[in-house]
DNA sequence: GGGTGTGAAAGCCTTCACAGCA
DNA sequence: TGCTGTGAAGGCTTTCACACCC
């Protein structure tokens, strides 16, 4: 079913960021962040050549976040990060909870990439006794029937679920009546929520056939 | 840059299927399989249900296969496997390369998820003299300057990078060069490859920045 | 001159709604 | 009657192209 949602919500003065813009923010902002010091500006051209997109878009899209660009010169480095820094909401820390902890799991446990982009790990849980209890860099996994406490203790504010898939909805349930409105979710099956939970998914048997359906019948971008 | 591609190519008497299908029909996929044999057909609607779609999109969808449903009853699961098994590439092996066996390299190493299902991890490849030699499970991680002469004699098909983001281009280079068509990249940059390669890109720091984009601005669907 | 900001056009994708067949 | 297959409509997204400002 799956029924279309009310839609609209992310505003600034009264024009909406399209989910596609917003799917590329975090793109320009890693661009931005190469570009070091020493580059007080960026034209549009170059944000899209280390972006993979091209110019035009990249105008678009900075449009909505607000007109931060000087004709004639380009846009300001330092202060274009500073406000794609605020609407992707870095200028906090978002606490996250893997549930499951199987060899995805444990890696995304060790990753060193959450906790130093504002992203820290902040617990572990599992539903097998095998595994809770064991520790990880400075986390101890504890057992998934703690997951509200969890939740609240931790102030958690992202669930990040690496569970099997027969699991992954209860465990989706949980962290949303616990008040967790973003979930990401690796288990290979569809998960229903309610429209005000944001949900992402990384599916690699999907991705592994997408590609093999491009492999035999040729490409046509395949990409995102 | 990134200029246009020359469009369309997967052609199925005429008709080309579009690339918002494509990534689709995995999930259609899993949802038969889940069916079991005791359900000889399904209607578009319960197919839309157990895919989290809708049901005029899952006609749409199965129409660009061919019309394999029958007007009164729904689509035969068997029928509609098989046909989509086989536009997915699924009736053969895709053997896979993973270059950079770090945390997350390890771990998809391990995974069990990719072998079964069709794309058997043939080789492991690294850079670092501390990992080259090490096994994992009937795997021995060879050397990144090995990388050629590993797809050749493995016949991969399936490039995954899992290397720090500086390495990542230049592995794709080499993969591309030693004929593999299609890369599934992990390392947090954008990489350029050409047309006739495809790409697919999973990004946890992406991801992340996604959901907490509407964690502050309240959620719009948020999903891919 | 150079490069942004943005209406307008074009292209995809989704959804509707219903003809048509089992 | 029930459900597929599909033109047509509608909505997003991308791209174009140029006015406008530094």
């Amino acid at each position: 079913m799956n029924e279309p949602y009310p839609r609209a919500v992310a505003e600034r003065g009264g024009k909406r960021i399209p989910d596609a813009t917003v799917a590329r923010l975090p793109i320009y902002l890693r661009s931005l962040l190469e570009l070091g010091p020493q580059t007080p500006t960026v034209s549009s051209e170059q944000l899209a050549e280390s972006a993979g997109v091209n110019a035009a878009k990249v105008r678009k899209d900075l449009s909505y976040l607000g007109s931060y660009g000087t004709r004639g010169v380009g846009y300001d480095v330092e202060y274009l990060q500073a406000h794609m820094r605020r609407a992707l909401g870095m200028t906090q820390d978002w606490p996250v909870v893997i549930v499951g902890i199987g060899n995805l799991g444990a890696a995304l446990a060790n990753y060193g990439g959450f906790g130093n982009r504002g992203y820290p790990v902040a617990a572990l849980v599992d539903a097998s006794p095998d595994v809770v209890g064991r520790t990880f860099g400075d986390l101890v996994v504890r057992h998934a029937d703690e997951l509200a406490e969890v939740v609240a203790e931790e102030h958690i504010a992202i669930g990040v679920i690496a569970t099997p898939a027969p699991a992954a909805q209860a465990v989706a349930d949980e962290l949303i009546a616990a008040g967790v409105r973003s979930i990401l979710n690796f288990a290979p099956t569809v998960l229903t929520v309610p429209p005000e939970v944001s949900l992402r998914k990384v599916d690699l048997a999907v991705e592994m056939q997408i590609l093999s359906f491009y492999q035999q019948h040729g490409p046509t971008s395949a990409a995102e």
